[in-house]
DNA sequence: AAAGTGATCATG
DNA sequence: ATGATCACTTTG
């Protein structure tokens, strides 16, 4: 039973969501040829208060879609190089979101964003509605590890070593 | 081990 | 306006 994710999902925590992101299937239509990928690997970032989080400065131009309810995606240049691809969760007026890291065979979350060919483009396509860009659940079980998460070094102790990184075994 | 790359954000 | 920073990848 495949099914796609909706709104009910998107609007849970980005801590109870990391994990259950991870064993999904990340959907992309390209010119009409879709294709799937199981997703690998999953980060948390939460709140203010999360100092790894982007929102953990405040609302700005580039931060205020953490602050929309869950089901956005939230793509953002890094290193003036690689689009990553995150899903923003949670609750209006509340910033957190789920970095997609892995899928399928790609590691390392620019590869992916290549492989699929997202771009800043994708910034506000609406996961829920979205003809080219979406999650499905095809009641794949699994198990998983847990890890503090990378590239980080800028945050506060507490959070560097918070386990919020979420991977397939 | 190190560089390359450019949007973002805080200064002036 | 300018400059520092950065949730990465590739190359040697």
């Amino acid at each position: 039973m495949i099914k796609r994710l909706t709104s009910d999902f998107y609007n849970q925590s980005a801590l109870i969501l990391a994990p259950k992101v991870l064993g999904k299937l990340l959907c992309r239509d390209i010119d009409g040829k879709i294709d799937k990928y199981r997703i690998t690997e999953t980060e948390a970032y939460y709140g203010e208060e999360d100092t790894a989080c982007h929102a953990s400065k405040g609302k700005t131009q580039r931060t205020k879609i953490l602050y929309q309810k869950g089901g956005l995606a939230y793509v953002y240049l890094c290193y003036g190089i690689h689009s990553l691809l995150n899903v923003v969760t949670g609750k209006q007026d509340h910033p957190e979101c789920v970095l997609i890291r892995g899928a399928g065979n790609f590691n390392g979350p620019g590869k992916l964003t290549k492989a699929l060919q997202i771009d800043r483009a994708f910034n506000y396509e609406n996961l829920i509605m979205s003809k080219k860009l979406w999650l499905e659940d095809d009641g794949f079980s699994y198990e998983y590890q847990t890890t503090p998460r990378v590239g980080i070094d800028y945050a506060t102790e507490e959070y560097k070593n918070i386990h919020w990184r979420f991977q397939l075994k």
